[in-house]
Formats: structure tokens, sequence, C-alpha cells
DNA sequence: TAAACTAGTTTATAATATAAACCAAATTAA
DNA sequence: TTAATTTGGTTTATATTATAAACTAGTTTA
């Protein structure tokens, strides 16, 4: 996993966004609020972070009269968060040889 | 888990000295910057952050003719790195719940 | 029609990470 | 012997980042 990614995803923020999104596959902005405990702006900011690098999907439109902002992983999204876990996995082992 | 231990342990430089600490008990500043692969000043810095979280304790003294700086990881610091992973688990988690 | 609410974005500021510059002493090279 | 280089760091300047606060744009309620 390169260096830009890793950066991207050590952030408390961005990783529980992620991480959500990998269970449920497509969140609302206000789900991801809440799962996150961020603030809205904070939010906002991760997302389009999170976007830029390709790991989510964004799609805005209009639910009843309201905006609405919908995010959904994608596939690069996915590997990214599994790898990053894996390679931290080289972090934890180091308990086991104490 | 403590929202300052977490923010402190979320930072891979700092993750990387205090992984290493817990399985050597003690190392200095130069393998220090080898295993983080972070510069002298950023290390410097680090260092500092953790000995003053508690997290290890920092011994200067003379070796031969040159400084060296001991770093070595409080009882805090090996609590506190294995909350830090026992909490990440949570994040993980939600892969197997897909 | 004014106040309050929804669903966000933008922006100002504080905190952080990092490289670069610096320091003091030791060593080596000229 | 003195100038250059190396060691083992620290400090500081700058760029990046995180975050709260302010703002936008519209909707609902009273």
């Amino acid at each position: 996993m390169n260096k830009e990614l890793e950066k991207l995803l050590f952030n408390p923020v961005r990783l529980k966004i992620l991480s959500f999104l990998f269970t449920v596959d497509s969140a609302s902005f206000k789900k991801l609020i809440e799962v996150s405990e961020a603030t809205k702006g904070n939010i906002s900011v991760q997302i389009k972070k999170l976007e830029d690098a390709g790991l989510i999907k964004v799609r805005k439109k209009f639910e009843g009269n309201y905006p609405l902002t919908l995010c959904k992983i994608t596939s690069k999204g996915k590997t990214s968060f599994e790898l990053f876990f894996i390679s931290l996995k080289s972090y934890e082992t180091n308990k086991t040889e104490k």
C-alpha cells in the first residue's frame, strides 16, 4: 500500500467513514455524521478527500424537497481498506514477540 | 481509551515507535529513525509527544563521546498500545458483516 | 412573514507534520 | 592545525490538515 493512501486512511474520521461504507455499501451524509461523530464541516471535507482518492463515489440528488448526499464505497475503496488493515497487522504483531 | 490518547496513536510515526518499543523495550534515537522511516526532526518531536503523554521514558546519556538518546516504553505505553488495537478492531470487524 | 430547521459548503483558525536550518562536539583530511 | 565532514540530536519555519464557525440555499412551521 502506497504512502499517500496510508496517510489518507490514518485518520479516524475517514477510516470510520470507509469502514462503515464497507458494511452498508451506501450511506447518507447524515448517517456518516452519526457514525463518525464528526462535525458537518469535517465530514464534508473528508468525504471529498475520499472521493478524490477514488475510494468512494458520491451522488447528490433530492429526496423530496431536501438535498441528499449519498456515498458508496468503490472497489478500490474496498481493497484499500483491507490493505490498510493488513499493513496495520505488522505493527500489532510486535506484541506477540515481546 | 480516551480521545486524546487515540489521537496521539493515530499517527504512523508514533505508532511505529511505540510498536517497536513494545518488542525491544529500549531503543536509540538512531534505531527509531530506521524503524519509523521518518526524519530526525520528526522523530525528535514525536518522541517528545510520546514522552509527554507518559507512554515512553527517555534517558539521555553519553556513549563514548557521543550523546545517546534511549527510549523505553512505560507500562502505560504498553497498555495504551494494546487498547489502541482493541479499539481499531471495531473498525475492521465491519468487513465480516458485509 | 418571520423564525426555525434541513442539508449541506466554505472559510478562518488552530494544531500538526515535516523538512530545513541550526547547534555542539567529535572525527577525519589537507 | 585548521578546515571540512560526521554524529546525534534540537529548534524553527512552512505547508498541510482538522475543525468549528459562519455561511448558503432552500423548506417547513407558527
